[in-house]
RNA sequence: GAAGCAGGCCGGACGGUCGCCGUAUCGCAGUUCGCGGUGCGGAGGAAAGUCGGGACUCCACAGGGCAGCGUAGCGGGUAACUCCCGUCCGCCGCGAGGCGCGGAUCAGAGGAACAGAGACGAGUCCGUCGGGCAACUGGCGGGGUGAAACGGCCAAUCUCUACGCGGAGCAACACCAAAUAGGCAGACGACGACGCGGCCCGCCGAGUCUGCGGGUAGGUGGCUAGAGCGGCGCGGCAACGCGCCGCCCAGAGGAAUGAUCGUCGUAUCGCCGCGAGGCGAUAACAGAAUCCCGCUUACAGGCUUGCUUCACAU
């Protein structure tokens, strides 16, 4: 981490390496509950929080729309300061949503988000 | 022109901005990990269901048989198949065409609804001729039932025949390898226990150090040049094969291929306009996971080839 990453980057530091992170994650006291969806907090890596998404398949049948909510929730982290926060976050909606309505996980993601940076 | 049959193909295009994965190269760091710049590549016709077949790994394995499972006109194609091609037969359609688990009753077992006197065992409901006192019995003929009535049917019931088949799967498998706990070997080892035990000596010993092997997290390989793709030629009715030339075409790993804007298109719907047209909204099924060959299923819309029937015209 010699040089500075750029600013909206979301490079393979922010994602979870390996499976024991991300279940120590999950295991985590720390959450915050959102409308649909629970958010689990570790302390991580000082500098770059990782995202990472615990989505059954349960709640999203097809591989497209898993694949469609992982990548939304990226875009709204790479941007969010959140990101330099250095956290182990873990998304896990609670229910399913509706097909094509990303408007409505977008704001979610969103809302978890900023409910995090104001907590430091 | 109308209705239809059988195939083949496409499944938005181009360009900015912010990102992601791989790779080559340059710079920083310079042992590695890493960071940044630039170039190039980055989902599908089904990537899906995981149904059939193979390649590839590991395990098992003298040979043969039995059992079990699979396949089933005939011939061909293929690495192989339950796939594909050709053809015969049967059924359906005016036709182009479509559909078909289509071997055998020589051996044995089993089965047949309803109707019918009687249904796989053999016999006798009716008529008639004969024998007999009669019960009964022998011959001939016929009606009716039904898919089928001393003559067959079903093998999609077992069976027989011919051929094929070991098991598990890339989370296979190979290698590197923390921390913690435990194992093995060696050394040291307290004024510790035992040997009559005070010294020497022997032996046990918590612990310390060193080495070794198994193994978890984690990492690397397997992992993408292949039964490959595109031309042309030759052989073959065809599936397909052979030859020559050209091309390199995703390799992630809690898992990249995304977001947004603009221009131009296609279809449907709504509104406006006499009209040419304009404005707005929506856009199918669906996301690689070791790799291939098939099959099956899902799919907005579009392009295209050959053929059939009917109608019209010449």
């Amino acid at each position: 981490m010699t040089g500075g990453a750029r600013k909206e980057g979301l490079s393979r530091r922010h994602r979870f390496a390996g499976r024991g992170a991300f279940m120590a994650a999950l295991r985590s006291p720390r959450k915050i509950r959102g409308t649909a969806s629970l958010l689990h907090i570790l302390p991580g890596v000082p500098g770059a929080s990782r995202l990472g998404l615990a989505l059954p398949k349960r709640l999203a049948r097809r591989a497209v729309d898993r694949n469609r909510l992982k990548r939304l929730a990226r875009e709204v982290f790479r941007r969010h300061e959140a990101k330099r926060l250095g956290l182990d976050l873990v998304i896990a909606p609670r229910q399913a949503f509706a097909r094509g309505d990303a408007a409505a996980w977008v704001a979610e993601v969103g809302a978890l988000l900023d409910r995090v940076a104001a907590e430091r």
